[in-house]
DNA sequence: GCGCCGAAAATTGGCGCCAATCGATTGAAT
DNA sequence: ATTCAATCGATTGGCGCCAATTTTCGGCGC
């Protein structure tokens, strides 16, 4: 656990905080043993960039609703500037689009970019049920089983957390197979294609099909690397046959969100 | 006959005009054709981030080396919040770390990160290079036998174009395969391993040994798919194998003030 | 009634200033 | 003489204000 003294900086900015931080503590007690003193910034531990991510994961944010700085910046509770930065890191990452002077929008993937997102999922997850099956230990084996045990006992009562959960498995088989870099290239691609279907799924259709994860698992058990790889594949193909194209419409969506949220109170006008 | 339509010089109330900065001048000639409607940032087109890009490909920022907000501005004849936003642009693509109030400096990757680099780039593109064989046309022979016989005629007197023409070939392999998505990756692997390359290269080894270049491009032509990407992947292998650990120290100019806080200081407190 | 043209309001972009923090230098005490 | 500690200088971080541009709204003409 690296606790970083800087991690609530954006958020309690102009609060009193007159917990601990407030006294000019510079004396350096020397029980810190070797981790820190270097102390990278990350954007993921950003509030703001966090908030935006799980909301898109969860499908809060829809793809294409405007991401108004001073509208975010109200609603986190922090400032302009910090929702400015974050909004440029998502877009680095492709997750939102920025158009200048006009406002950052929710990435709206085309087709044709959709396909190659699941193309490439194809490639890297391919390789990383290799490498899991390459170095599966006793650990590796105890998280694998002990993560199909909790996808297998979800009764998908709530459908958030059974999103995650089903999203979980993917990252735990790159986790496993050790590569840090193909790991987050993982972690992008399914970000990523969350946005591809969320912008191309028709109703009604789940977006992962749980079902092909305890095959997956048993066959990395069983350190069975061609039927792995052959199951991966075909269930990403699984998933990407979920989505169909209708290219042209649904460009209302942010305002059918935001009127779901606040057309209660404009249902009851003439009561 | 709507010439002058957003004109509107008459400013009334504002304030008294203290403009004396007009060192940006707009070329937005008064007629709006629908050209645009949609124009999306692309941080890769800024100045500072090409300029920082390519002084890293070039090898003329080495790892390590601070990128102080003020020196950069300056060098670069911009304002202090381009060159901030650049950092954090390149900061989330791994390219430089931002240490919280101690500034941005140049990527410098661990041994591991550097041989799972290589490790990705062999999945990435021995699957850039089956995908370039599935959908190689006439145009793409073409493409790539240029870019061979453009590579057989350097004769290596500038190394800065030299080093640029070996890296095009990867990259063209994975404009070949047609994936976007891929590209991108590739490339962004391309350049985080010439961060690595920088950081552990012994010193009087080339780069990329470009003799594999022919082999693979005509193994490509020939649509021989698996000693293609045989031969990608052992070409990769033989770019790795010409770095080395050498872990401990880094003698490079301005990160002795890092170094000295992160390896050495850090390390010895006495009981 | 419909469509076009103008201005106001809202939002984004950018810059300067000030505070906070870190590194280095200098001073004093053991 | 060495080491610890406090001050000083330099750099980053953050915020408010203002300019530029887009969007929306009201007005006018057809």
């Amino acid at each position: 656990m690296t606790t970083t003294r800087a991690k609530a900086r954006n958020v309690a900015r102009t609060a009193p905080a007159r917990s601990q931080a407030r006294t000019k503590l510079r004396r350096r007690p020397v029980e810190k043993p070797e981790t820190d003193a270097l102390d990278p910034r990350r954007m993921d531990d950003d509030p703001v960039v966090r908030g935006i991510l799980t909301a898109i994961s969860q499908k809060r944010l829809k793809p294409g609703t405007k991401l108004g700085e001073d509208r975010l910046a109200r609603a986190l509770g922090t400032t302009r500037i910090h929702v400015r930065q974050a909004l440029a890191h998502l877009a680095s990452r492709k997750i939102v689009v920025q158009f200048p002077n006009r406002g950052a929008f929710v990435y709206r993937p085309t087709w044709e970019e959709a396909r190659e997102m699941f193309a490439a999922r194809r490639v890297i997850e391919a390789a990383t049920v290799a490498a899991a099956i390459d170095r599966l230990d006793k650990q590796g084996k105890a998280l694998l089983k002990a993560h199909m045990a909790r996808e297998a006992a979800d009764d998908r009562s709530d459908r958030w957390a059974s999103l995650s959960l089903t999203a979980d498995f993917h990252i735990l088989i790159a986790e496993l197979a050790g590569n840090h870099v193909l790991l987050d290239m993982a972690r992008e691609l399914m970000l990523r294609t969350s946005l591809a279907i969320a912008t191309f799924e028709q109703p009604g259709e789940p977006d992962c099909s749980p079902d092909s994860h305890p095959d997956i698992g048993a066959l990395v058990l069983a350190r069975d690397k061609a039927a792995a790889i052959a199951a991966m594949t075909h269930h990403l193909a699984d998933i990407e046959r979920r989505i169909q194209p209708r290219d042209g419409e649904a460009q209302v969506d942010e305002l059918t969100a935001i009127f779901k949220d606040l057309g209660v109170a404009v249902a009851r006008h003439d009561g």
